[in-house]
DNA sequence: GATATTCCTGTTAGCGGTAACGTAATTGGA
DNA sequence: TCCAATTACGTTACCGCTAACAGGAATATC
């Protein structure tokens, strides 16, 4: 029986199909919201005539009665960087297991925007906030903490969190690289990055690199920063342009696995020996990268994990157990083939 | 003022507000929502109380009794496939200078998935829809229908619309390439692309496609299919494959340019003679293409106008002023480096 | 100075559900 | 057979906000 079109144009309500029931409005309630208190025979009367009338329940009314939302705000800077929208499945995966639905807001990595996608998603009330990164504004942090829901920051460890963190920490995984490639031998190193001063990633991961190389005594021989643009293209350019000023580099250390790619593809065609005379390495561990003629050296993030062990927390604490405060994750150095390993 | 944490753990409320400001809850409501029918003095007072005490609004008890909700419901198969956040960008771009806001719903292909997607999100009464394709269950068309808000179904024209359409006509799109790979002198074609019998879009670029061949007497001479992985690898693998198998293919065609480009990069391992010996081709126009080695052939869909001009429509419509039906794209060859061209 | 107009603020009555409680009918144990 | 427990509903009172209307004070009009 197809929805019958209502004709008063008037949005339906329980009432409406109470009436068609002959039931009470409660006792629909009852048996849209699936509780047991009810008899096999009014349960089928009562879908029967909500299937016929087509009708959808209210959820801001229902909300608003019982005080609950099973909504998940989850705050990411960026859709177009592939990382987010793998955290962003491993979290839809998790939660699917459970009543929460995950709400996508994004912030084009601009704090004042971050604050506003907040703001926006709190008035709703929702059971949870997974948002990336540590650094917000006071405002932003303010409402988090006096929400009274369970919040998770993730993908960043380096800094005080407002309440569960899991992540890496970002120097640490800049120290790490940095020493492997020491370790391999590599001295003069030139280094490409975004300059989004907003990345605090991709700036912590720098930072931490340098400081690993200023230990061993050694200093980033060159940089290139880019903004906007295909990452392939700007990767590819950046490359040319740090080979061509510094042509004694021995490695490349690039902030992110797209532009890596993009450097890889031009030290390829131009014929350099990879990882002989030139070393190459990423940051991210991108899928993309296997189907490349080399793979690119990197450091997966475990942006899956992130995903799966944020969207945990927030079940379970929605569900009134315990969950833990802050997971460490490992990144995980990929020596690919534009990595020398000690012989 | 940093927001105090208000003891008794009870949610604020705009009672809170107005006692604070010593006002009534309706003028604290008429501020927060930049209603101008008030006095600036008031209007400061309230401000400053909201403020200190940290106030977020409720927007669940504000939609109940506005009957106005600001969201616009958009449900698409996946993020993973770079052409579904770029499409959402743009439609983000266009309601930032709106009140209304996306929410972002994901099907994974999957009819029943959508169809619950769709009911969840109309449960929270949007004030439009944006849908990506023209194949849907019954039941959410029906939903659609009565649910007497905006509707636009966007990135195919081939089918019947529940109300408005944004795209391009895939078969049209995939005749298209067929004649001008023909026109350019190749005749032994091959095919690969998704064995997803639910991607109706490249479903039906495959049906133009092989349709347009059969008009000039042509069949596709091998065809290749895969499913889940990376792209970029399964592209270069099926190429392997079809070219190991049909070493006198002169053509490739690719369902999407992910694929299409692991297939040139293995060619051009092999030192193929691209477009010479093997000309290629893809579908979609992704930024990515343009930082490989050689640009590949493909058709820009205009995801970014899709996008655009749907959420157009839905402001349009939201804002009470009508819009048009039916948007049609003319899809965009780009010959790049992979498709001969006559000389 | 009386009345109309504008400006500003308060009061009242819902929006469409659900929690909590009430109650008739049925069941079960002694 | 009687009373307590259980089952299957209905009734009532909100949830937090806003539309619609009411009305006092300030200003304008003549």
């Amino acid at each position: 029986m197809s929805p019958q079109h209502n004709p008063a144009k008037r949005p339906l309500t329980l009432r409406d199909v109470s009436e068609v029931a002959g039931v009470s409005e409660m006792t629909v309630s009852r048996v849209l919201r699936g509780r047991d208190d009810v008899s096999e025979t009014t349960r089928i009367k009562v879908v029967a005539a909500a299937k016929q009338l087509g009708y959808v329940p209210n959820k801001i009314a229902g909300a608003l009665a019982s005080q609950r939302v099973n909504l998940v705000a989850v705050i990411i800077p960026s859709l177009s960087n592939m990382v987010f929208p793998e955290v962003m499945s491993a979290i839809s995966k998790v939660l699917d297991e459970t009543p929460l639905q995950p709400v996508i807001g994004v912030t084009n990595y601009l704090p004042e925007k971050e604050e506003s996608v907040l703001f926006e998603m709190l008035s709703w009330r929702p059971s949870g906030v997974i948002i990336a990164g540590l650094e917000h504004t006071d405002a932003a942090r303010a409402m988090m903490r006096s929400a009274d829901i369970p919040v998770v920051e993730i993908m960043d460890l380096d800094g005080d969190p407002v309440d569960a963190v899991v992540g890496l920490s970002q120097r640490r995984a800049g120290r790490k690289m940095a020493k492997a490639i020491i370790k391999q031998g590599y001295r003069k190193i030139g280094f490409m990055g975004t300059n989004m001063p907003l990345d605090h990633r991709a700036r912590k991961r720098f930072e931490g690199f340098t400081e690993a190389l200023a230990k061993a005594g050694i200093e980033v021989a060159d940089q290139e920063f880019y903004s906007g643009g295909s990452a392939l293209v700007k990767g590819r350019e950046m490359t040319k342009a740090i080979l061509n000023r510094s042509p004694d580099l021995d490695f490349l250390y690039y902030s992110n696995d797209m532009i890596g790619a993009g450097g890889l593809l031009y030290c390829l065609e131009q014929g350099i020996d990879v990882p002989g005379k030139v070393g190459l390495a990423g940051f991210n561990g991108v899928e993309l990268l296997d189907g490349l003629p080399k793979h690119l050296a990197t450091m997966d993030a475990g942006r899956h994990e992130i995903g799966r062990i944020a969207a945990e927390i927030i079940a379970a604490r929605a569900a009134g157990e315990d969950a833990p405060q802050r997971v460490e994750l490992a990144p995980k150095l990929q020596f690919g083939d534009t990595l020398k390993r000690k012989v």
